[in-house]
RNA sequence: GUCUACGUAGCUCAGCUGGAUAGAGCACACGCCUUCUAAGCGUGCGGCCAGGGGUUCGAAUCCCUUCGUGGACGCCA
């Protein structure tokens, strides 16, 4: 992946197996690029790390790890003992540039790296019922949820994007009780709404179709089966259309119905009660997840004969297991929290690693505009729809906002700066930065050809080619956390380097074209790594502007 | 009340698997277009990392605690 910074670790690892004949791992090796650049390129802590087990002063063992590191294999010019033990690195000029040839070489696959080795995971996220629109919360977690699976494609993960459909259980009888009371209201039938019916214009709009397509066939006629069956169908369609539409997809639609249909749900009881997890109380059947440090334990079939949300949910798990998957994702909106530990104690109750399931929480969002929230939409009076937000700003701000701050934090997302064009909006920052560059290639008008790129000694390019070298590493890590909004941040600070760059040197120079020449590599390199960090958050990189 | 997150510049937030003087953007002040897109760049101002304890060579980061804020605590999904 990083080769620059592989080849400085494992000099530091060799030194240390010499030196103190300690076999160190290369990921114990933490090597960390200063932020005062007098300190060098690189530095490690090794030295100071190393202290207990060795039983010397940090700065003796930061001299014996020197002495004992091969310059040559690692790229080195020099090294040096600094503070209470750090060693600080400087690398071979050309070593660095070299890096501009490796991205042209490898062009879109720049960034990608094995770090996920294969590991099958299954990210599951959205997973909205068919019952209405798509909301601010449904639009943070399908962003990010479809980020991470980008990041994780792009390091090495065998990844599975999933959708659970929830088509069975209470809020489908509602939806078709609300479907059927607005198709008899197109003839004039009054039927009442269910209480907790779906009073939303898209379900209006689907009776009307239904009005035109039957006719008043079902008018004090209700068959639940179609009703159901048509709201689940259109429903679903037009969660497809709008994910599409934000440039969200998944790979596999698994429905809780077709779960239930091959009893998967019975069988799943069957088990934890094999397991002796199952109890009865009260005339309903309960699941002991105390025994897994739940707080109380959770009903599994109600006095009623009926099955709680969680045995479907549980039976998916399983069969998300018996699918071969190394490792479950989950994306939950914070309101589901607490479900957690449910889940996991039935997946250890099941005899296996809980561990296997990891869900990460989608933190709440609010919508402010000038510093007030927004309840509603304007336009329609309900609640504000992912739509309504792409049409008020765009697609590419909408993901861009939504990705760019951690999830587990609150988020305020702000109307009036996503759709502001100036420095302020940082996806307009980062999409200038491409346009620039873009602009730069056009006005190109020589064809010097480049040996190597010895004249690339500014303080601005090294700065530049240095930020390039760090892509892989800062998309391995983002993979790692599933923390997409690090590429984000590694956005703006290459858009702010190449702006910086940009002001100082020159490109298109017809005076100095063996110079120009270099840097329009530079700038190509610079072109493809901002390209590739943008695909990975599913933002549009811009050619004009 | 119990559980669970969060609290960093005036504002919005990075940084958190412990590392050198805590960063960025906005806002504010002052500079920079006869040269590749000024939708930009540069300089300055701005901090008891909520408070208090602990762990150690070293803490914004780990542990405990107090305070503040949000969320969850159904035989709803």
């Amino acid at each position: 992946m990083n080769t620059i910074e592989n080849k400085l670790k494992e000099g530091i690892k060799n030194a240390v197996k010499v030196a103190f004949d300690i076999d160190i791992t290369l990921s114990e090796v933490v090597i960390e690029i200063p932020k005062d650049t007098s300190h060098g390129d690189y530095a490690t802590n090794t030295a100071m790390r190393l202290t207990k087990r060795v039983q010397k002063n940090p700065r003796e063992v930061a001299q014996l790890i020197i002495d004992n590191i091969d310059f040559e294999a690692s790229d080195l010019e020099a090294a040096s003992i600094a503070g209470p033990g750090f060693i600080n690195f400087t690398m071979l000029k050309a070593s660095l540039s070299n890096i501009i040839k490796t991205v042209l070489n490898n062009e879109t696959t720049y960034g990608q790296n094995n770090t996920g080795n294969g590991l099958k995971i299954n990210c599951e996220y959205v997973s909205a019922n068919p019952t209405g629109d798509l909301h601010l919360g449904h639009a943070r977690g399908a962003a990010w949820g479809d980020s991470v699976s980008r990041i994780l494609k792009a390091s090495g993960y065998d990844v599975t994007r999933e959708f659970y459909v929830n088509d069975a259980g209470n809020q489908i009888v509602n939806l078709a009780l609300s479907l059927y009371s607005r198709y008899c209201s197109n003839f004039d039938v009054v039927v009442e709404m269910p209480v907790d019916g779906y009073f939303g214009d898209d379900v209006m709009g689907m009776a009307k179709d239904m009005a035109a397509i039957y006719g008043d066939t079902y008018v004090n006629n209700y068959d639940e089966a179609l009703f159901k069956q048509e709201g689940i169908k259109r429903e679903l369609a037009k969660l497809k259309n709008d994910l599409s539409f934000f440039k969200v997809e998944f790979d596999v639609w698994t429905s809780e119905q077709a779960i239930r249909d091959a009893h998967k749900v019975e069988e799943a009881v069957e088990v934890l009660d094999k397991a002796g997890k199952v109890y009865e109380h009260e005339g309903a059947l309960w699941f002991k997840t105390t025994d897994y440090g739940d707080d109380k334990d959770r009903v599994l079939k109600k006095s009623d004969g009926s099955y709680t949300y969680l045995v479907p949910d549980i039976a998916y798990h399983i069969n998300k297991l018996d699918r071969g998957y190394d490792k479950l994702v989950d994306f939950f909106g914070a309101d589901h929290h607490g479900y957690i530990p449910r889940l996991k104690a039935s997946i250890q109750a099941l005899g296996r690693d809980a561990d296997t399931l990891e869900v990460d929480i989608i933190q709440m969002v609010r919508l402010v505009e000038d510093g007030v929230e927004v309840k509603m939409s304007k336009r329609l009076g309900n609640a504000v729809t992912l739509r309504d937000l792409c049409e008020e700003t765009s697609v590419d701000a909408v993901r861009y906002f939504f990705v760019n701050r951690a999830v587990d934090t609150h988020f305020d997302f702000d109307l009036g700066l996503a759709r502001k064009q100036s420095n302020d909006n940082p996806v307009f920052y980062a999409q200038y930065a491409y346009a620039r560059m873009c602009s730069i290639l056009r006005n190109i008008e020589f064809t010097t050809s480049v040996e190597n790129y010895d004249l690339l000694t500014h303080d601005k390019e090294i700065q530049l080619m240095k930020y390039i070298n760090e892509f892989p590493s800062v998309v391995s890590d983002a993979a790692l956390q599933r923390a997409p909004h690090k590429v984000c941040n590694y956005i703006q600070k290459l858009a702010s380097l190449f702006h910086s760059f940009y002001g100082a040197c020159k490109v298109n120079d017809k005076e100095n074209e063996a110079l120009s020449a270099q840097r329009l590599d530079l700038l190509k390199a610079c072109k493809i790594t901002l390209n590739n960090a943008l695909e990975l958050i599913g933002v549009e990189a811009i050619e004009k502007m």
